[in-house]
DNA sequence: GAGAATGTTTCAGAGTCAGAATGATTCTTC
DNA sequence: GAAGAATCATTCTGACTCTGAAACATTCTC
């Protein structure tokens, strides 16, 4: 059913135990080392990867509130207070108080974190560039369109990352 | 160079800000969405991840010491005592001290670490049907070809995960 | 055989996150 | 229109985990 065994699965088989690296560690693999290294080159920035999920979620929909975006990202609210307030504090971020409830706090993008934005989109096209480089023009998009097609029947929100729980840059260098 | 833009691209660009979610993003949302997944699963066990990559590594090559494997998992030897500490109490995993060097210790799986390697192997199949299940046969075939090769050129060495550094089941059901 | 180096373990410090409690505002109900 | 319940944001505490340094036993080097 799953074609050829991989080269571990050889190794393995040796071993006579059985083989436990699929496709599913294979992407994790992968996505916590691409992650690994955006967060090191975000660094830069002083931003972390919920950083940006932040900051682009309220570029595109701006004027929402701090609990209308926790929802969507699947995060407690106290944990989006101290990643907004890291946002304003840089400037990149505004809260208003929103006039037709006092209690809640409208997110809108400065000008500084809209220019923050086209910067991180250079550092991902770079770090993209880097990732995928090996692969011809027509692989990458056969990639890309397979992992799109599985964030689709994954029912994962696109653009919201799952592991927004809890992400660090993870210094290494 | 990069074909069609996907759904995100035009979403944003309907708000004038650049787009940031490239094949990297989708590997790592997908990446810690499987690693998320195959983890609860694996709670059933009582392990993690990080365990389970430990116990395939000592099965695949016995008797080598946790420094050894602290070094292959680029992981600080604190750590890795803790990790063996778990697998030892669970009676999967045995510390037999190195007759050549009484310093060390030599790491043997047990018959319930080899049968535990069977279940694991399970969970894996089943998590591994779920996450490609809508995929074709042919197409992952392609997409277990294209991460293969994107793990070699990027360096990653095979069946060793960069991010046991620190992985939690982040349990959530 | 003395001192340096190595494998393992313990321990303390730092960092982070989730959830409960607090305060301000709005909604509901009578 | 007033009292109490619900909601948004914030603060704060407890729990957890990881890292790096120190400690201990053993081996290597000279």
């Amino acid at each position: 059913m799953a074609g050829e065994p991989a080269d571990g699965a050889r190794d393995n088989r040796r071993s006579g135990l059985p083989e436990v690296i699929g496709t599913g560690f294979l992407l994790s693999a992968l996505g916590a080392h691409s992650a690994m290294n955006f967060g090191r080159r975000l660094a830069a920035l002083d931003l972390t990867p919920p950083h940006v999920g932040l900051l682009r979620a309220i570029g595109l929909t701006p004027g929402r509130s701090q609990q209308a975006i926790a929802d969507q990202f699947g995060m407690p609210p106290s944990r989006m207070v101290a990643l907004i307030d890291d946002l304003e504090h840089a400037g990149m971020v505004e809260r208003r108080r929103d006039p037709r409830d006092r209690r809640a706090h409208s997110l809108f993008l400065t000008d500084k974190g809209a220019k923050a934005m086209t910067k991180i989109a250079d550092i991902g096209r770079e770090w993209e560039e880097e990732l995928v480089g090996s692969l011809t023009s027509d692989e990458r998009g056969q990639l890309r369109e397979l992992l799109e097609r599985l964030v689709a029947d994954q029912g994962i929100t696109p653009g919201v990352h799952p592991g927004y729980r809890a992400m660090k840059p993870d210094a290494d260098s």
